[in-house]
DNA sequence: CTGTTAAATCAAGAAATGTTGATCTAATAA
DNA sequence: TTATTAGATCAACATTTCTTGATTTAACAG
């Protein structure tokens, strides 16, 4: 049965919608996507890449995976970051959720 | 001629990015896209709608207008408030454009 | 005019985020 | 074994963001 409105499975989907979008709300984790673009990287390519410190891009790194924006593949001493595409998926269609229905039609009587 | 880096543009347009993803990574601003989904509302509509005070939603109602993802429709004592179509889709190419390119081709060889 | 109402703005405090350098852990090389 | 190195984590501090209640502005109504 449909229900109207599901505060907590509801509200657990908006944090979770909310927090992929916090991880994307900052230049340089845009740019950490970026150089994942063509291909996995390791976190010493990207701190050349983006000239800038090892804790601070592990700090970022660990944003964008708890929103499971990029996967992690340990090998040996290394670790290999890559985009997942299945996050990217879903926010796609997150995004396309949000048009609006009719036509913005002035259904509003209460004011 | 096409440029490799082009810092100063490429980092504007970053940040205006990051602004628009930072206006939806709040759980009250994305309700209130949800409310605007079928049409425009007026602010006393979204208290009555989210529960909260009127200071509170017109901070968010800044932050998502800053963003260009609502637009504002003053009309006497009220003001209606409407999702922005053309930052949507804005939006929509630039989450396309996340995607890989190849196949996740390892092509590093630094490491 | 005076009173009321919708909504923006402000100021102060609280909470969340980001930065930095230091430390820790695990894998590897000598 | 000891020394290195990649990368995670921690602690302290700085910065940003959010919340709350009070104030302000402008549009009406009486």
């Amino acid at each position: 049965m449909y229900k109207k409105d599901m505060p907590t499975s509801v509200g657990k989907q908006r944090a979770q919608v909310a927090e992929v979008f916090h991880a994307l709300a900052d230049e340089t984790r845009l740019e950490i996507l970026d150089q994942l673009k063509d291909g996995e990287r390791c976190v010493c390519e990207l701190t050349d890449a983006l000239h800038t410190g090892q804790s601070r891009l592990s700090f970022h790194l660990k944003v964008l995976k708890g929103a499971g924006l990029i996967l992690d593949r340990p090998e040996g001493r290394w670790t290999y970051y890559s985009i997942n595409r299945e996050t990217l998926k879903e926010l796609t269609d997150c995004v396309a959720s949000m048009k609006v229905v009719g036509r913005s039609v002035r259904s509003s009587t209460r004011c």
